[in-house]
RNA sequence: GGGUCCGUGGUCUAGGGGUUAUGACGUCGCUCUUACAAAGCGAAGAUCGCAGGUUCAAUUCCUGCCGGACCCA
């Protein structure tokens, strides 16, 4: 026995920050969480989701990392070579806006190679932003092995996946209606549409039929008259019976085309909406192309590449389409054609990004074909074991409502590149070699390139011995989607095309970790790239946790006032700093939230203990400090007061042992138990239970204060049990609090328990089947203790003074010495 | 409009066909008991959203409704 050697007094956001510093610059082991890919051990690899630096980092992500985090540790703890990347993902529209509102220039006004000289230059500091935050947290993550995903070694892989797949067949190139945003002048594809709601006007113009007679048409799109392909009523509607076959003639002058179109029926219509009959144009919308295509009807082009109005639409051409709305409403009203107009709320799509309308533009685009092979994706994703179970169904939701493939190209500029130059006339195709990053906007075809049919895709001959005949080659200029990209995360980390033996051994990838939100987009490509390219399931696990939520249970965002910023929390109670948030709560009030000590050990214990995997959790920092940073103060009481006693020479080798050890002990085994099954199953809520419940409950309630005296007499037992459990139990906790148990761990056993390659187990010697089924006795034991305490305070006593007069229950004889000590029982027969 | 999830003491939450429903925070009371008042001990507090149905038995399963959230059209 001594001075404690925790000379800290408590656990503070100070002492954390310390710990952290040295634990991630400190030269005694620098590759600490480096991964050895000549390992023996089970490899384990984690698709760490690449993050995209924007500002600010949002406090749910950050806490879904720290959970990704705790997988990651608990992994090695049970033994396995884990690699756990550290990837950034950069390409993308999101780093072009940035840039084009800091600069207040617009991307095509400058020269392309200085755009992206931009665009890398800014979204570096962010990137270092970002690191920083993923330490703070306590991600240990390869950062020495960092990846980007706009680097040319990321890119290369990406073109040769692409080009791969084209060879196949499986990319084509097509022209086909694709949603566009006009503003931003780019392709995009479903997964990346939002609905707004928003109040436009429904019109109803009048029609005439060609041989007589009128028709009521309500649209919201009356600019698109010059568009439409045919008028279709519903088949059971006996008011427009008489019409159909018949022609009606365009309210509205166009140019170039028939200026009738022929009424016919489809069982889309609503007979209800507006006066049931609609005008199919290409293309208002989704139904719209889905008719167009049903019928075989030829498309009119009404809108271009800059979202202005085409020569068609007469007298419209040139404006905007929201100009050409109120001018086609004012055109139509004053040849009195218009008969009502109402204002109503509608679902407008927008681009994700953008925020823009979007509209159906006839394009030449690349495309991954999936149609074909999503019932085989479906299969594949069979075998993947989903956690939580439940949240399978996002992934088949999404690919039960796929009707069209999947546009991979963007007219933009900060992504990778389509590997793609063109011969003069167009019938060949030059594609890079693999492994070779190119950019054709700017770059001739390196050496090995290849030249294949446009057609047939068929390999013609090297681009060295045929660059003579093929005139003067063009490049494609545009761009991938930036999930064509990112759904190559588990293959790029798991080594594929660039360490053959690790990939082997490494695919199908561990575990996908993610949020529930981008199931249709990260998940669902990088399972279609995965059936594509392998025909194998992408991932043995997938872990789909739900989103951040404010403290009422609503998204946070911007608009909403709600967000809380994860510096804040993790930062606060640091340098003495309080934590203040202001957020308008569920009434639209203000409400301000107050903590004075968070840091990152609390905040990843909070989400560990607080939420099972797949539920949307509510973050309130007030509750995070009250319900969590106690838990910090118990365990490292402890931790002071274990270390006042020299810790045993050998923790192997358990001497003689007091059956009150023996019980703790036994008690210990069964929730280690629970806590390594756990971690073997990624449950990462039973894990943190247990081991809350048991540190922080029976251990030092119950069994210290009945080994206490005993521990200051110097007592081996019940000194080798204190040791080895606690020593043990920070092991266990490593993964949810890796700093706070390397800290405590280091000081008190000379090891920190963040380099524990095996789950702990007591040693044979412990020999705990000989004193009995000893964990029978437990509740009993508890009560035993509780009725003591309270019959003391019923009587004004103080814990430590004698009593008389109280019967030990006979289950808990073999106590009888001990408990006597430890309550002060004068037993008076 | 469709899908998914959720509704359990004041608040958050676990659980799950069968005696007195888990835990935490908050509340109240007592205590500075040689690790711990940024703590300990004790106490009070819930007809498990509503209405039906299945069952010997429902908070748990089913149906409908109400309320909330997210996703999709």
């Amino acid at each position: 026995m001594g001075e404690p050697r925790i000379t800290d007094k408590r656990w503070s956001v100070d002492l954390e920050k310390k710990i952290q510093l040295e634990h991630f610059e400190n030269s005694d082991s620098p590759d600490r969480y480096a991964f050895n890919p000549k390992t023996k051990r089970e490899i384990f690899v984690i698709d760490t989701p690449p993050p995209y630096p924007s500002g600010t980092w949002h406090i749910g992500a950050v806490a879904q990392y720290s959970m990704i985090d705790v997988i990651a540790r608990s992994q090695r703890l049970l033994g396995k070579e884990v690699k756990f990347p550290w990837g950034v993902d950069r390409n993308g529209i999101n780093i072009e806006f940035t840039v084009e509102k800091k600069t207040g220039q617009k991307m095509r006004s400058y020269e392309r190679g200085e755009f992206l000289d931009l665009c890398r230059e800014t979204i570096e500091e962010y990137t270092k932003a970002m690191r920083n935050t993923a330490k703070r947290v306590g991600l240990s993550c390869d950062y020495e092995n960092e990846y980007l995903t706009d680097s040319p070694e990321y890119r290369a892989i990406s073109q040769s996946i692409f080009v791969d797949l084209f060879k196949r067949g499986e990319i084509i190139e097509d022209l086909r209606p694709n949603i566009y945003d006009p503003k931003e002048a780019t392709t995009i594809a479903d997964a990346e549409v939002q609905r707004i709601q928003r109040k436009t006007r429904l019109c109803d113009v009048l029609w005439k039929i060609e041989d007589g007679g009128e028709l009521l048409i309500s649209t919201t799109r009356p600019e698109m008259i010059c568009a439409c392909g045919v008028i279709v009523v519903h088949p059971d509607d006996e008011r427009y019976r008489h019409l159909i076959g018949k022609k009606a003639i365009l309210p509205i002058q166009v140019e170039g085309r028939s200026k009738t179109v022929e009424i016919m029926t489809h069982h889309s219509v609503k007979m209800e909406f507006g006066t049931g009959v609609l005008m199919v144009c290409s293309f208002g919308d989704q139904n719209d192309v889905s008719i167009f295509r049903e019928l075989a009807l030829s498309p009119f082009v009404a809108i271009d590449l800059n979202g202005e109005m085409t020569e068609i639409s007469g007298p419209l051409m040139g404006m905007t389409v929201e100009e050409a709305r109120n001018e086609a409403i004012q055109i139509l009203q004053a040849a009195g054609k218009i008969t009502s107009i109402v204002e109503k709320e509608q679902d407008v799509p927008v681009s994700e990004r953008g925020g823009n309308p979007v509209e159906i533009i006839l394009l030449k685009e690349w495309y991954v074909k999936q149609t074909h092979i999503i019932d085989r994706l479906s299969e594949l994703s069979d075998e993947t074991r989903f956690i939580p179970e439940r949240n399978r169904q996002y992934l088949h939701d999404w690919m039960e409502g796929i009707s069209i493939d999947w546009p991979i190209s963007r007219r933009r500029w900060y992504h990778t590149e389509i590997p793609v130059w063109y011969s003069e006339d167009g019938s060949m195709v030059i594609v890079p070699p693999k492994g070779k990053y190119v950019q054709p906007w700017k770059d001739s075809p390196p050496e090995g390139s290849e030249v294949l049919d446009r057609e047939s895709k068929e390999y013609v001959g090297s681009y060295a011995e045929m660059k003579g005949s093929l005139g003067k080659i063009s490049s494609e200029d545009k761009v991938f989607d930036t999930w064509m990209d990112s759904s190559n995360s588990n293959l790029f980390v798991s080594g594929y095309l660039r360490d053959d033996e690790l990939f082997s051994r490494s695919f199908p990838t561990s575990i996908r970790p993610q949020g529930k939100e981008i199931v249709r987009t990260w998940l669902y490509y990088t399972l279609l790239k995965s059936t594509l390219l392998l025909d194998k399931p992408g991932f043995e696990n997938i872990w789909v946790d739900g989103l951040g939520m404010d403290p009422w249970g609503r998204k946070m965002s911007k608009s909403l006032g709600n967000g809380i910023d994860a510096d804040s929390v993790l930062e606060c109670g640091a340098g003495g700093r309080t934590g203040s948030w202001k957020i308008r709560g569920s009434d639209g009030k203000q409400v301000t939230l107050r903590a004075n000590k968070i840091g990152s050990e609390c905040f990843r214990l909070w989400k560990a203990c607080d939420a099972q995997v797949g539920d949307d959790f509510h973050i309130n920092p007030e509750e995070i400090e009250t319900k969590y940073y106690g838990v910090l103060t118990k365990i490292f009481n402890i931790a002071r007061f274990a270390s006042q006693f020299e810790a045993p020479e050998n923790f192997e080798n358990p001497p003689e042992l007091n059956v009150e050890d023996a019980w703790i002990l036994t008690e210990f085994q069964q929730t280690m138990k629970i806590i390594e099954d756990a971690w073997k199953g990624i449950d990462i809520y039973t894990a943190a239970q247990n081991i809350k419940k048991f540190g922080t409950g029976i251990f030092p309630g119950h069994w210290l204060e009945m080994a206490k005296s005993k521990l200051y007499n110097g007592d081996k037992s019940s000194n080798w049990t204190l040791h080895r459990i606690f020593r043990d139990l920070l092991s266990a906790f490593t993964p949810i609090c890796p700093f706070f148990t390397h800290y405590l761990s280091t000081i008190l056993y000379g090891h920190s328990s963040v380099d524990v390659r095996e789950f702990p187990i007591l040693p044979e010697g412990c020999n705990l089947d000989g004193f009995g089924n000893l964990n029978e006795v437990t509740e009993q034991l508890i009560s035993f203790n509780s009725m003591i305490w309270k019959l003391k305070k019923d009587s004004s006593l103080s814990l430590k003074s004698p009593i008389n007069d109280v019967e030990i229950p006979s289950d808990l004889e073999i106590f009888s010495t001990v408990l006597q000590e430890m309550h002060n029982i004068n037993l008076t027969n």
